[in-house]
DNA sequence: GAGTCGTGGGA
DNA sequence: TTCCCAAGACT
């Protein structure tokens, strides 16, 4: 189809010209900084990554210099990046990479996704950008593009579909290098001109054939997408737990776990929670530590 | 498949 | 100010 290949020359174009300057973008980024980028990256805006990205690359330049600590320095160098489970994981990652895979990321796509953390998106993520494999990448981003300029709906479902799969499959240029490069600038048109909100389609290399665009851009009419409520749940008590544990430089007490939430009954349900997904560890009666 | 899991900034 | 949501994974 000459419409597909009429995407890639415009979008190409665009991200060679508009793409930022990343550092896990940098021709030297390893395969484990693109790894480390990616779990940092999930549901965590570019922003608020970057500082964390830097400490931790300098401090755990490879799988094996991570893997040789405890997973609680992991989790207290995540900071506030959100969703800490993701420091657990990607302390798993790396003793598995330095266990079974000789201290490499591994190159095979259903390697990388066995891997703690990997899910669909980290593990074509990791293989087309760090590797510079043919695959499709369906990230947030990227769904809302091809939801708009193919589908011509402003925003796709809430989940995956296989429509959307086959859309991605069909769109994805032949060359692996080109694939690639298609790939992270769908990304980046999505996070910087094809945005959720407020769209500047005055900038966007592909307004002219826009399926959305030329149905005159109509409003969402799907089902509402699930809000974040946050206040008063059990996620805002964790991260208030967890914050105590972090800022601390050893052992806590219940007394200081208690000081942060009132409802004491929620307040043991988000401990005991934390310690069930190995965030906490218990030392002794009335005493927590980060996970050793 | 629907719910859970943090945090903070921009519109 | 309030609300939306930002390169998902896992159960």
């Amino acid at each position: 189809m000459d419409t597909v290949a009429a995407l890639h020359r415009p979008v190409l174009a665009w991200y060679s010209a508009s793409a930022r300057s990343l550092p896990w973008r940098a021709g030297d980024a390893s395969a484990w900084a693109v790894m480390v980028s990616e779990f940092m990256l999930q549901q965590t805006p570019v922003k608020r990554v970057l500082p964390v990205y830097e400490e931790w690359l300098r401090r755990w330049p490879t799988p094996e210099a991570l893997a040789k600590e405890p997973a609680g320095e992991a989790v207290r160098a995540w900071g506030r990046l959100g969703y800490p489970r993701r420091a657990l994981r990607l302390h798993a990652a790396a003793t598995a990479i330095t266990e079974q895979h000789a201290g490499e990321v591994p190159r095979d796509h259903a390697q990388l996704l066995a891997l703690p953390g990997v899910g669909e998106y980290t593990a074509a993520a990791v293989a087309s950008f760090a590797f510079r494999q043919r695959h499709a990448v369906l990230d947030t981003n990227v769904r809302r593009v091809f939801a708009r300029a193919v589908t011509g709906q402003e925003y796709p479902a809430n989940a995956t579909t296989a429509a959307e799969r086959r859309t991605a499959a069909t769109l994805l240029p032949d060359d692996p290098e080109t694939a690639a490069t298609w790939a992270v600038a769908v990304m980046e048109l999505g996070a910087l001109v094809c945005t959720a909100r407020t769209p500047d389609c005055v900038r966007c290399p592909i307004a002219g054939g826009c399926a959305w665009r030329q149905a005159g851009s109509p409003p969402w009419e799907g089902p509402a997408r699930r809000g974040q409520s946050y206040e008063g749940t059990d996620r805002q008590v964790r991260g208030k737990l967890l914050a105590v544990l972090r800022d601390a430089p050893g052992p806590v007490t219940q007394a200081q776990l208690d000081a942060v939430w009132a409802d004491g009954v929620q307040r043991a349900r988000a401990l005991d929670g934390l310690v069930t997904d190995g965030l906490v560890e218990p030392v002794a009666a009335g005493v927590y530590r980060l996970p050793g």
